[in-house]
DNA sequence: CTGATGACTATAG
DNA sequence: CCTATAGCCATCA
């Protein structure tokens, strides 16, 4: 598989992270079919241009954290910007239980099918 | 080719 | 919770 093939995968995983949810770098890399690729969506993140559509502040650490460099306002920013979607960040942390995106459950949750006879969840 | 690098991760103390 | 350590792997100088 090569190069531009991956990021494009990698960028397509990211987008389908829901608002209000966040993924790890591992997890997008699993997702996208990259075993072991977790450094290498922090580095397909990182070459995203400014004016991208992708969400990369959707993406965290396994631990929940942010790992972006505080300096610059990295940090600062993916805060904000997950804040302004309802996500709670405390001390650069996200409760994975909480916000961590499972795809499958996510599914049903927000793509109820055939509901016609239960109607609620 | 070789060694350094990093928006990673799991494990141990 | 924190630091250290060791794997990991595409890029880059």
């Amino acid at each position: 598989m090569n190069a531009p093939d991956r990021y494009a995968r990698i960028r397509a995983v990211v987008r389908d992270i829901p608002r209000g949810r966040v993924a790890s770098y591992g997890q997008v890399a699993e997702l996208a079919g990259i075993a072991r690729g977790a450094r290498q969506v922090g580095y397909a993140l990182n070459r995203l241009p400014p004016d991208s559509d992708v969400p990369w502040h959707r993406v965290v650490n396994a631990a929940g954290r942010i790992s972006l460099p505080d300096a610059g306002g990295a940090a600062a920013e993916q805060t904000a910007r997950l804040r302004a979607e309802g996500v709670r960040v405390a001390r650069r942390r996200i409760d994975l239980e909480r916000y961590g995106w499972r795809p499958d459950l996510d599914e049903l949750l927000w793509k109820p099918r055939g509901l016609d006879e239960a109607g609620e969840r």
